[in-house]
DNA sequence: ATGGTTTTTACTGCGTC
DNA sequence: GACGCGGTAAAAACCAT
């Protein structure tokens, strides 16, 4: 890919703490109005920060004293890394009026633009991190998951990156699985469906891609416990703490009597649940059918478990 | 690929409000 | 009659081999 004979581009610098640190000289990090870029004043290093955020772009286009800033808005969108976000800088050495620069304005303006082709040069495995770290980012939000799984997400894809194990597979694919294992090895795990229902790829690529990765990197991550579904979906269904207590307790006892073997955790979590309702509330009970909607077990299935449940709970006559 | 198991889909019957 | 529930049969999905 060539450069632009007299342009070229760079990740937008986006806004930063403004008292921070350049990473790689310790200067001190200036919001440069003329750019409306943040650069560092020792080196001229344009900071770009590698996640996707819902940050808004800071220019100034046309003030000429340039002491404005506008707010061009939000990005475009958070699954296109780049799109519109990119910084083109001219060649020429004169500020948006046409005014000449000064030597000082020139001389940083030629940094800016070096490093500008340094960062759109860096080898193209750096362009698609990129892109995947948006897609977990996006994922996670749409799955409300919290901060510190999409970072072991991000951990499990850098690895799967540095093993080789991306050709054969799409980025997504692997974003997806990254992400999908994160949340279960957090303890907060959201099931196949809800992960592909997020993501652009269909559940058996994913799984595949899960599969593969966790073998290949030996990520030891357990079967799912039910209780860990409990919370969420209890909330989801608007239920009382007294409901999940239950819906615990009948877990337990599941385990004990090892009624559980072999049955998908969220089931038993989604059994659980309607049993615990039944049990606590009886007549004015949740249906079957509110807790398959929310939790994406079907009726059926919240049945048989149920009743295997119940029939594991010692205070249930029978 | 195969076979065993679980889950889903689709449909039917029963009791109740 | 609609609704919640239970049961069933067949298909699909899953998993270990």
């Amino acid at each position: 890919m060539s450069l632009r004979d007299t342009q070229t581009r760079t990740e937008s610098a986006r806004r930063t703490a403004e008292t921070d640190d350049c990473p790689e000289c310790d200067g001190r990090l200036e919001p440069d109005p003329q750019r409306g870029e943040t650069a560092c004043a020792e080196c001229g290093l344009v900071v770009a920060d590698d996640e996707i955020d819902g940050g808004p772009e800071w220019r100034d286009y046309d003030d000429s004293d340039g002491t404005e800033r506008s707010r061009v808005g939000p990005p475009l969108t958070k699954t296109r890394h780049d799109d519109g976000l990119s910084t083109t800088i001219g060649w020429r050495d004169a500020d948006a009026n046409g005014n000449a620069l000064g030597p000082r304005q020139r001389e940083r303006m030629r940094r800016l633009r070096t490093w500008n082709t340094r960062f759109q040069t860096r080898d193209p495995k750096e362009r698609s991190l990129k892109q995947a770290l948006g897609e977990i980012d996006r994922m996670a939000s749409a799955l409300g998951l919290p901060e510190h799984v999409r970072e072991t997400a991000s951990v499990i894809y850098r690895r799967a990156v540095e093993e080789d194990l991306l050709p054969g597979r799409s980025i997504e694919a692997v974003a997806s699985a990254a992400l999908y294992a994160a949340a279960r090895q957090s303890d907060v795990p959201r099931n196949l469906k809800e992960t592909a229902r997020v993501s652009r790829i269909d559940r058996r690529e994913i799984v595949r891609a899960y599969r593969y990765v966790t073998r290949e990197l030996g990520l030891g991550v357990e079967p799912a416990d039910p209780g860990d579904y409990l919370t969420r979906f209890v909330s989801d269904l608007g239920l009382d703490g007294g409901v999940e207590v239950r819906a615990r307790r009948l877990l337990e006892e599941a385990r004990d009597e090892n009624v559980d073997v072999g049955k998908s955790p969220v089931s038993l979590a989604a059994a659980a649940v309607y049993a615990a309702t039944l049990l606590v509330h009886g007549a004015d009970r949740l249906t079957q059918v509110e807790v398959s909607e929310v939790t994406d077990v079907s009726e059926v299935t919240i049945r048989t478990r149920y009743r295997d449940l119940l029939r594991a709970d010692d205070d249930c006559l029978l």
